[in-house]
DNA sequence: CTTCGCAGTTGAAACGATTCATATTCAATA
DNA sequence: TATTGAATATGAATCGTTTCAACTGCGAAG
């Protein structure tokens, strides 16, 4: 059904072996050889078998990329990032969506280390698995994006959220603000945890005062609920910092349906400066973070580190 | 380095040929000898080749699907359910991102078949080129996404948007309206020529009367310039129907910067229903699209392509 | 007139699975 | 006891590439 090499080889009355250097080596054909097959090829119309091609070596030029929720657009951004610095070095993506369950993710990585990715990006849902050893002892490199393991030696990418917090509490106190509200979600997902501590650090140095509204989850509804709490608070505080945007989004609606004026009465600042950020009705300001850039500079670690090993 | 089924054979003292029955066909080999081999795989952390599993057979469980946005809310809908879809039949899915750019599709396409993929799910850039027909013609199966190629043999999931303008038409001049501004993008693209279709002739029928707004690209920005145009007008009307949500949350934005107070002076509606859109500060009415319904049929009518195609 | 080196080319072996015709075992039947 | 057949297990051939040692010409050096 399918041309192979070894069609393309008969036709062009040379043996496999050349086609193959036409592919992979063109420089040590000659040149007339070389036209012909090329010739022959596009005739055909020949593409190589990637299953075949890699079998030998072992190498593919694809990556795995495995993130928590293809839906959050911090997530995409990171994910065009990763997609373009890729391409640029003639890799492919695989991008898959572990929705936060471990079960998933451990299926992706199965399905990655079948089709021999030549690496892995991954926000991992739970720290405690040995899914990236697994990955390692196959010889697959791993990257963490966003996320990060204390004492092991392994790549990650991720911004510094301690003072992604601080930026926050600091721009608020610089307004004037001395009583903020920090609504966030569990304290064991790290990013939270950071922002957190971020918090509490500025707002010793500020001299301001924050009241903690903890949400089990950080989307739009969980926002409206803990706005809810906020109005029933006894002193209302003048400011609100939102752990992420679908939070404070949330939070401005149930403020706004509650005659609450914003930024009058109230700021509202959030985290991540997703695209639908100024989109809102309500221009929403937020804590930016170099998603495409964190994208990119993954992507390049990890090839790196890729063709790094190939050299040893 | 990486362990192969021929290791797996030897530590568990039986033929090659066994192990990969255990692992295809675990109903022919006897109880004791499936344990035993199911064991060894475990202790040894086997995990089977893809490259050279469907190496002989030609026949991957992957699809690709290839979509013009990911960064759309809509098509990340669309893609969850295509790939729930898809790991329910056990297949994994290439998510591709051709940024509307036909080389970029281009290049996807031809990264696809070196992965021998099975079949592919898109919503092309432009329809005239041959991609489909080259993929066609290897065998792999295609199906068109959102979008429709009259006078061709070929699958396609779409909803119908003729339909989509109706309802919203209707919708808006059962609430009385008369009065309607229609803000969409180029005609070119068939869902704006389709919904636009459908609002004409749905004005006909209850004798309203629409002002046609057109701009070059369905985002948000553009949607705060389509209202500006409609501040200018020298009647204003009483609804705004959206070609998209993008554009509705850009006209709400404008509009509410100029003080026009929503939906008691103007009504708007939008077009998706993305997450965003009761998300928004005033909440955003919006024609919905099963969109991750259309996922899962689409997954469903490809994967059953492939596997009649099987039977023959 | 050898010998050497170089550029180009060749084709068999290898990669790691699946497939399938063949072999083995063992119990039931003649 | 001999024959048959069902249930299992075997292992060589195969898929389409890459790799690499060996080969072929051929001009230059000795």
């Amino acid at each position: 059904m399918s041309v192979s090499l070894r069609d393309v080889a008969k036709a062009a009355k040379v043996s496999v072996g050349t086609v193959s250097n036409v592919l992979n080596r063109p420089e040590v054909v000659a040149p007339e050889t070389l036209a012909r097959v090329q010739a022959t090829i596009k005739e055909l119309g020949f593409v190589p078998n990637g299953f075949a091609r890699h079998l030998r070596s072992g190498q593919s030029r694809t990556l795995g990329l495995i993130v928590p929720d293809v839906a959050n657009p911090f997530f995409t951004e990171v994910a065009r990032g990763v997609e373009d610095a890729a391409s640029k070095r003639d890799y492919a993506v695989f991008l898959c969506n572990s929705d936060e369950s471990a079960t998933k993710e451990d299926r992706y990585v199965n399905v990655l280390i079948q089709q021999q990715v030549r690496g892995v990006l991954i926000t991992p849902a739970d720290m405690k698995s040995d899914r990236l050893e697994v990955m390692r002892e196959r010889g697959i490199a791993v990257t963490l994006l966003d996320r990060e393991i204390k004492g092991r030696k392994q790549c990650s990418v991720s911004v510094d959220d301690v003072h992604g917090g601080q930026i926050a509490i600091e721009y608020l106190a610089g307004l004037g603000h001395k009583n903020i509200a920090w609504v966030c979600g569990p304290e064991s997902i790290p990013q939270v945890a950071d922002r957190g501590a971020g918090v509490t650090k500025a707002a010793k140095v500020a001299g301001a005062k924050i009241e903690t509204i903890r949400v089990p989850l950080m989307n739009a509804a969980k926002g409206e609920e803990a706005a809810i709490k906020i109005l029933e608070l006894d002193v209302m505080p003048t400011a609100i910092f939102c752990a992420n945007d679908l939070l404070a989004l949330g939070v401005m609606r149930a403020l706004i349906a509650n005659k609450v004026r914003i930024p009058e009465q109230v700021s509202v600042l959030g985290y991540d400066n997703i695209e639908f950020a100024p989109s809102a009705a309500v221009p929403l300001s937020s804590i930016a973070q170099p998603s495409y850039q964190m994208g990119v500079t993954a992507a390049d670690l990890l090839l790196n580190e890729c063709e790094d090993g190939e050299n040893r």
